[in-house]
DNA sequence: ACCTGAACACCGTTCAAGT
DNA sequence: ACCTGAACACCGTTCAAGT
């Protein structure tokens, strides 16, 4: 028994202590569990649990739970360059709006396979590497279709969340309200008050008349947020 | 001193046990928590220690936390209802652009007068009665100034949380990085990989020499995305 | 060098008890 | 009816100790 390698006890199929813990085993359980379980199951406890250690041997691979979150962000990030083939500054012939489009609505299925991701980047107070190369792609973009920097700036701030592909929805999961109603009895009691939101909702929820909540596909929504601001971008660079 | 009344006690400026906790009262305690000390000091146990009562207290008068964080998200926008002299859905002679603007620049400015409002407004999931009366306004603009009611509803959802005053800056809190260097000193590093983040900076710092960071100025940034949306969604209008 | 047990200083929340 | 003390089940993190 004592004779055994170390590999022999991988071979063997020991518990996971074997495999030595590292920066990258932390950070992949740490995605796994917040895929499966959400973000708020996030715990240095949770994450340690799951490999098969203490949580306090995390501190010797993560600074603490802040690193920790950050780390999961560049990873999400790191995603979206390979899906990309790598960032470059380069448009294709189809044009710079094309072109950013593609990139955003990649970024954007990134952010559809990690949901947790758009509130912990909005949480952020440090920026990656990671984020800065993405973001100077869409900036060099924005140069090359003839934008000047200054216009490009502001740009960025207009497209805001939007350029990594998320957009945070106000009225979305709410499906109870605050006095745990749900949301059908809340608007019919207050019809009264809110007469264009029951309108509106009348007219739109004809496709799917099974329920109020829900009835916004978001990948549209999200695509008609973007258009209208880079068709407004286009129609700045067109008429100087 | 047993023959002085309940008054009496408040005029000598007893400690605050005299006056009975109410549900208000602890919501307004909240709010001037978070305002002073930022949202992460927002305990149970603090504001119950502001009231100068046991946190236990507090449950006697809201469920639980995110109750708590429901009535202060709450009282911000009945502050928004009060600047604009209450919720109306016609619109000035100024048109419903102009007017539109005007309520969304207002809504901002609550945004501003309670920074932690944002974050927690987006962390709801619940929806509260003065919320869904504030977008029925702008939706009942968007069809007063001839708008489908489909258009409104994805207009809204491009608005996103601009329609509230504010727009999650993606970029913007970071002055150190993950490890720690501060952000010049990372750009300095990264110059060769981002050269046009470099590039754009040193165009537009310009105004303001004396760091990279904080170069932005919110307001401006903010009113650049807003018109850009609002003017792309007139021009929807007009062409049929 | 890497991992851990015990402990600390916090959380939100429950419950039985006090007035 | 309103408030509280003690306790529970969690957190992130530190430290001294183990291998």
């Amino acid at each position: 028994m004592s004779s055994l390698t170390e590999y022999d006890y991988v071979e063997m199929s020991r518990p996971a202590k074997r495999t030595p813990l590292s920066r990258d085993r932390v950070l992949a359980a740490t995605v796994e569990l917040a895929d499966e379980s959400g973000i708020e199951a996030v715990t240095m406890r949770k994450v340690a649990e799951r490999l098969g250690v203490e949580a306090m041997s995390l501190y010797h691979h993560i600074a603490n739970k802040e690193a920790l979150l950050d780390g999961i962000v560049e990873g999400v990030l790191q995603e979206i360059e390979a899906d990309l083939g790598g960032f470059t500054t380069e448009m294709g012939e189809a044009g710079w709006k094309a072109t950013m489009r593609h990139r955003i609505l990649t970024a954007r299925q990134a952010m559809l396979r990690h949901r947790w991701a758009p509130g912990v980047i909005e949480t952020r107070t440090t920026m990656t590497p990671t984020l800065i190369r993405y973001f100077d792609t869409l900036v060099g973009l924005f140069k090359e279709a003839g934008f000047t920097y200054d216009v490009a700036h502001h740009a960025m701030h207009a497209l805001g969340s939007r350029a990594l592909g998320f957009n945070q929805e106000l009225f979305e999961p709410a499906d109870t309200t605050a006095d745990g109603q749900d949301v059908d009895t809340m608007m019919e009691s207050m019809a009264s008050e809110i007469p264009h939101i029951v309108a509106m909702l009348a007219e739109v929820v004809d496709h799917d008349p099974e329920s109020t909540v829900g009835w916004c596909d978001d990948q549209t929504e999200f695509e008609f947020g973007l258009d209208l601001l880079l068709d407004g971008l286009e129609r700045m660079a067109s008429t100087p």
